[in-house]
RNA sequence: GGUGUGUUAGUUCAGCUGGUUAGAAUACGUGCCUGUCACGCACGGGGUCAGGGGUUCGAGUCCCCUACACACCGCCA
């Protein structure tokens, strides 16, 4: 037997015991005729003290310990005469009779303590002594209490965990599929699935109504803080219910998420927002409301005051910014920079100051009257001492760049707290995306997902008018998941597909067996997915969600602990009949 | 594909308008130390200043290219 205990739970009343401890040597403090080791495991540190009167032999150990290497001690319980109250196991301490090394380590290339000095690059080179530390074995160890919550609340509501396939067919829509060759199959590809969507709605019509399933996705694009090539998905489905159904059995399990995990209980129906309104009042489709600072429609007071900048734009929109008018030249001045910068494009930042003894300065005074800034100010929701920021441009372009704006100001005022959730479900999204680049509408969603019947009307007549059955769970600016009600009818999927500009030959060679499917009796059916990792990382308090993923991909896609992805032998490409465009 | 920031000791960083032998902290090694817990004290070893090219009498420092890392835009049905 290695261990009597962990390093994580003695206590007081253990005093006199005779225990053995197993772990890792956090730090060795050498006082001369005494030293003091911590011993580390995931359940805590135990301080271990080796004293002038121990044997030789575990004196002669003690001195040749070095950081992380794995030791036994064998010892007695005792309470100690100086107490740490910093750590749970404080008050005691184990004095050792004897110490044997099971495994010596090489020194460490950064330190394995709540805070280390190592720099991200490195901790992931040496992901695994990373993932020694605490902060990450509490992430760990909070991703883990997730799963668990979740397959309990989904059981007890009668879903299903069922695996689908990793290895499926290739669809040109969407995201980039990672392709795998098929070596008996020579000249063929899996693909990796970027979520198992038309595998659970096959699972519906196969009757089983209530599915779920933690489950990996794979998306071949860049990545992002949140976004790794490879992430994890709660994918739900269930037959017979309409879009009110799916919310509110995904409300319920949200709450008790935040119930059981956080302990925290909202008692109030989560908000909901149609996708327009959200983009109209926030700048975009994933609005953070942990704070207000909603956005005006200023274009009919702008226009008509010799103004070019604001004449010549079809749209112009500001917000107050609260309690900004105490902002120097120098502020305001960087905040233009940051519109200006490419990444968000605005051309320049109007600014409008209500200073708090009444006065109003603005960038633009030379062209509107005091009450004229005054109305606008006013639409703006603005106070005595807020700042007005306006932007003007295109619609939606100078929407999404204020959207920028509003979350910068709120990062500076500290408005986007970790620990506050606002959660929000967005309604209504449009059914198409018109992209200029191939001059054709694009599914928003997916092209599974059903139009509102009182849209359908304008599917070949105005397509962009058209709203679909899809909802998105957003919490603090982050989208956590989204869904929809799916079409159930062969014949309104194969509308659709024209709608895209499939032929109906290439929707058929595509997503055939799904059609063919719907002619055997397919249920009305919705669901949706949620980013397990993103939940994870909200739930967490932090903005990546790397710290959440025990072996993640970097800024790359590269695993630099592993050093992959790397070349393949000849024999390897010969026997899957790859050839390399560019051999090395 | 693009924008920005960065790369100096094992690690985290400092290094000014270019100028002697590139520093600090920490880690590591050795010695001393009986209540430490960020132990303390003393001494010591440790550098391809990311790589390449250029400007210059002289480059860690200025310029160009490349690589890598991070954040973001595009992309992510």
């Amino acid at each position: 037997m290695y261990r009597t205990n962990t390093c994580g739970e003695l206590r007081v009343a253990d005093v006199n015991k005779k225990v053995t401890l197993a772990g890792w040597v956090q730090k060795v403090r050498n006082l001369g005729a005494m030293t003091f080791i911590d011993l580390r495991d995931r359940y805590g540190i135990t301080q271990i003290v080796v004293e002038e009167h121990s044997a030789e032999q575990t004196k002669a150990v003690a001195a040749s310990l070095g950081r992380e290497f794995v030791i036994q001690v064998s010892g007695r319980v005792i309470e100690r005469s100086s107490k740490n109250p910093k750590m749970p196991t404080g008050d005691i301490e184990v004095a050792a009779d004897d110490i044997v090394v099971l495994n010596e380590a090489a020194t460490p290339p950064f330190t394995i303590e709540e805070h280390s000095d190592g720099g991200d690059d490195l901790r992931m080179k040496y992901r695994y002594l990373d993932l020694r530390r605490p902060p990450l074995q509490r992430n760990m160890i909070l991703r883990h209490k997730m799963a668990q919550s979740i397959r309990r609340f989904l059981d007890n509501e009668g879903f299903l965990e069922i695996e689908t396939p990793y290895l499926v067919g290739s669809t040109p829509e969407g995201a980039r599929d990672f392709v795998v060759p098929s070596r008996m199959n020579p000249n063929q590809f899996y693909a990796l699935p970027q979520s198992p969507q038309t595998l659970k709605q096959l699972l519906m019509v196969a009757g089983y109504d209530r599915y779920f399933q933690i489950v990996r996705c794979f998306r071949d694009e860049d990545l992002r803080a949140d976004r790794q090539p490879e992430f994890t998905q709660i994918d739900c489905e269930m037959a017979f219910v309409e879009q009110e159904d799916i919310i509110g059995i995904f409300e319920r399990w949200a709450k008790y998420m935040f119930k059981d995990v956080l302990g925290i209980e909202f008692n109030e129906p989560f908000r909901r927002m149609p996708w327009i309104k959200a983009m109209e009042k926030y700048g975009s489709d994933k609005p953070d409301l942990r704070f207000g600072m909603e956005f005006a429609d200023l274009t009919d007071l702008a226009h008509g005051h010799s103004f070019s900048v604001f004449d010549d734009a079809e749209y112009v929109v500001g917000f107050a910014a609260t309690g900004c008018a105490t902002y120097t030249r120098k502020q305001i001045d960087a905040l233009t920079d940051f519109v200006k910068r490419p990444q968000v494009g605005a051309k320049g930042l109007i600014w409008i100051r209500l200073e708090a003894d009444g006065n109003i300065k603005s960038s633009i005074d030379k062209f509107f009257a005091a009450d004229e800034l005054r109305a606008i100010a006013e639409r703006c929701g603005a106070k005595a001492g807020d700042m007005v920021f306006i932007l003007c441009g295109a619609k939606f372009k100078t929407l999404t760049q204020l959207c920028a704006l509003r979350l910068e100001v709120a990062q500076q005022l500290g408005l986007r707290d970790p620990q506050k959730f606002a959660p929000l479900w967005v309604i209504d999204f449009p059914m198409f995306e018109w992209d200029e680049e191939t001059q054709r509408f694009y599914a928003m969603h997916h092209p599974f997902t059903s139009p509102k019947p009182e849209d359908v009307q304008y599917l070949e007549s105005d397509p962009g008018r058209v709203r679909a059955n899809a909802y998105d769970f957003v919490c603090n600016g982050t989208e956590i998941g989204g869904g929809s009600i799916r079409i159930h009818d062969a014949k309104l999927q194969a509308l659709i597909f024209k709608c895209l500009g499939f032929t109906p030959e290439r929707a058929q060679e595509q997503f055939g067996f799904l059609m063919n499917a719907f002619k055997f009796g397919a249920p009305p059916h919705g669901g949706l997915a949620f980013g397990f990792d993103r939940l994870c990382s909200l739930f967490g308090g932090s903005d990546s969600i790397r710290d959440y993923i025990a072996f993640p991909k970097n800024n790359a896609g590269r695993d630099v602990m592993l050093d992959a992805p790397s070349r393949l032998d000849q024999s390897q490409l010969d026997e899957l009949y790859l050839s390399l465009v560019k051999p090395e």
